[in-house]
DNA sequence: GTGGTCTAGACCACA
DNA sequence: GTGGTCTAGACCACA
């Protein structure tokens, strides 16, 4: 079997809690922010995607307009949907997940954790 | 009017996305976990505290079945909910905290952040 | 015939060339702006206004998602929607109209229009 | 590679909402208003210009019968599109104009805005 | 009862 | 072919 051009796999999780609209949207954003869709590249059309995961194409296009929405891809009417400029997302989603991380830290100052504590636990990652 | 005893604020935003249930749940994880309330101490009824946040009674139950589950409070059919033992349960969320900081630890990586950023970010949080 | 408590005519234009969701969202922002809906004040549950404007709670359900986007309301799950503060976005509609204003200027301008003639065209109006 | 005459910078925005022929429609129409392209001139061939600007020739085609619609242009079969006279047509497009801005002038209005505030704004536009 | 998600499928404008 | 809107209706979690 031969593997078709622009196949960049996404595939969905069936027993994840989150609705196949996220799952699908957190899918893309990587691709993106990875720079494996570059931009100005056209994304999948709606109805293709939808045949290719076997579900309802209003669900890729939620999808799509949750995508529009934050930036992460242009629709051009009758034409398809593009890859945006994406130089500042990927400074955006790290500053998001700082934002996160801090949270995180308060959550933990909560339970008795010191800063020391936190930084001993990132150590312990692999590399 | 008097000032009720174990009134220890319980304060609902509703603008926040998580359903209240989990809201409420989350409450009474610090409450307990910070000593606030200590083991044995009787939780307010299910009435009660429904009639003091304004909500569903049905809305408090699901939380108490879910800090029970959890093992943060336990049910004395016909006498009401009573706080747990509480060591362990600290140091589990200390664990569980980990985890969630090793899944954003991962996920910046996938944005090319380094273990180094993520320790240059955490000794900017203030101590 | 009784006038029912809460009945804000929502009338809608199958004439319109905008799409009905769009109506939706341009009626509501107005009862929200002149303040006839107020602050945390319950809107119409998606089916109950589907039923009374006889079309798909689809629909409501993304007039109302627009809503939430633009700010001029919020979700609580299980409870309804409700209208949220609306203080800044009385200012924000008011710029938004001077910027279209600025551009209905510059159009004009390419045309050989002066800044003159746009005064006196406003003056015409009535008061 | 030779400058061909009656090269007058169609530029798209693929980014912008409105469909692509719209765009074609409000770039000529302007050239025309400006005298930039003048009476009886030849438009560009549909075909050509669906080259230069590498889109659909359909789209070519359905500006270019909005604009005689309008009657900005006229077809003489066989021959080709040319430019209509455009006395009238200014002072149409001012009318057009000055009643979009009483539409904008009446929204203004429902939020709480003076006639004094538009004159206020519209003096502060550069001149 | 209330909103959230999804399906299957129609019809439309635009390219 | 491509996206946009809408319907009719299902099933779910939450209150």
């Amino acid at each position: 079997m031969q593997q078709k051009e622009g196949e960049y796999m996404i595939i969905l999780d069936y027993k994840d809690a989150r609705p196949i609209y996220e799952q699908i949207v957190e899918k893309f954003k990587l691709l993106i922010l990875k720079g494996i869709l570059q931009k100005d590249e056209q994304m999948p059309s709606v109805r293709s995607l939808a045949v290719e995961l076997a579900i309802n194409p209003n669900t890729i296009q939620k999808a799509y307009m949750e995508l529009e929405r934050q930036g992460y891809i242009y629709t051009v009417k009758g034409r398809g949907n593009f890859v945006a400029e994406n130089e500042n997302l990927l400074d955006e989603r790290r500053e998001e997940l700082k934002m996160r991380m801090f949270i995180l830290y308060k959550e933990g100052k909560e339970l008795g954790m010191t800063k020391a504590d936190f930084i001993d636990c990132l150590r312990g990652f692999e590399e």
